[in-house]
DNA sequence: CGGAATCCGGAGTCCATATTCCGTATTATG
DNA sequence: CATAATACGGAATATGGACTCCGGATTCCG
């Protein structure tokens, strides 16, 4: 009789050295962007170059689970302020949350460039993103704060051009943002 | 006596080749951006990779060869519509000017975002820029066109972004010019 | 033309990095 | 504990691409 298959339970020093991967490509991405060598990220996170290559069989997944998590933060966030009643929050409040983020996440600035810009966005987080913000804008224009001609790609394409203000002038973020606002505004 | 030095006149092959290495690279990374093989650019300007490599001893020279190009045309149209008179013209064809010329040329669009963002912008060319950009400005201000607290650094944000945006949802971008210009008003 | 002086072409060198492989070490069960 | 099942580490390999080198071709000058 073959397969008798108990499949035992994952390795606990399995499940931590995952956890330490993430955790210093988080770390690493953000301050560098996509672009830091594999083996960095195995030493910041005290793991060996197999290890990490076991837990994620190639750089691109790396970052895509990073930039999944990431994102699910993001739409996290933008449900709450959805939900949240308070006028002076919602969109605006998103998009200063956003440059908040972004500012201080160089990776998360190129995921989201290219998800904002693009029209392929691939992964359904992505695609949360997008239905998300949407809502906003929804409630945004039903409450007049912005204009009722603004679209959500205007909205995708305001969040874009942040994402490389974030990346280039970090400094001066919230005033693109204020600029972004009020050419949103109702004339 | 040694040194009796004549020098004669540059070969005549060699200055078509460098200007054929010239067109061919800017084409190139117009079309996919800076990180085009050397190899691809010789092959396109049917050069050998010797003689691209004797013009432009490193991929380095070769980039910021054409960005200084590039942003001399810029700059140059940029100080006609500023002796042009034109009401309607000024910053905002400026901002619609380089929109349309980020849209057709992916690597101008990488230089521009980093010259207008960051606070180090290498090169007398790119430091001209920013002077034009600044005088356009102060006549939108004095015009009335733009609120009187905009800023020169409010206008290279917006440029930067501007930049990111043809990069990324290349059929949007005069919207987004719409919007910026609309934040850009006085209120 | 003659022969320097200059250039040309592109195979080959070199190096940085991603990715693989496998002998050991660690952990989960019974 | 014993032992199979899993995971680990990191040297070794594979790959991609920038850059070098030099014998051969061209062009300029008198």
């Amino acid at each position: 009789m073959p397969t008798p298959r108990t499949p035992r339970r994952t390795r606990t020093d399995a499940e931590r050295n995952r956890d330490r991967v993430l955790e210093a490509a988080r770390a690493l991405f953000a301050e560098s962007g996509h672009d830091v060598q594999m083996a960095e990220v195995a030493r910041a996170a005290s793991v060996g170059i197999g290890t990490l290559y076991r837990k994620f069989p190639t750089r691109e997944a790396l970052i895509e689970a990073i930039a999944e998590r990431r994102t699910a933060d993001l739409v996290a966030e933008a449900r709450r302020l959805a939900d949240t009643g308070d006028p002076a929050q919602g969109l605006a409040g998103f998009l200063y949350h956003v440059g908040q983020v972004l500012a201080e996440d160089r990776g998360m600035s190129e995921v989201i460039e290219k998800a904002m810009g693009s029209a392929e966005p691939r992964g359904e987080t992505r695609e949360a993103l997008l239905t998300v913000v949407a809502e906003l804008l929804g409630r945004a224009r039903a409450r007049g704060t912005v204009g009722q001609d603004v679209t959500a790609g205007d909205v995708n394409i305001v969040i874009c051009g942040l994402a490389a203000v974030t990346r280039n002038a970090a400094g001066d973020w919230q005033r693109y943002v204020e600029i972004a606002l009020d050419g949103l505004h109702p004339r």
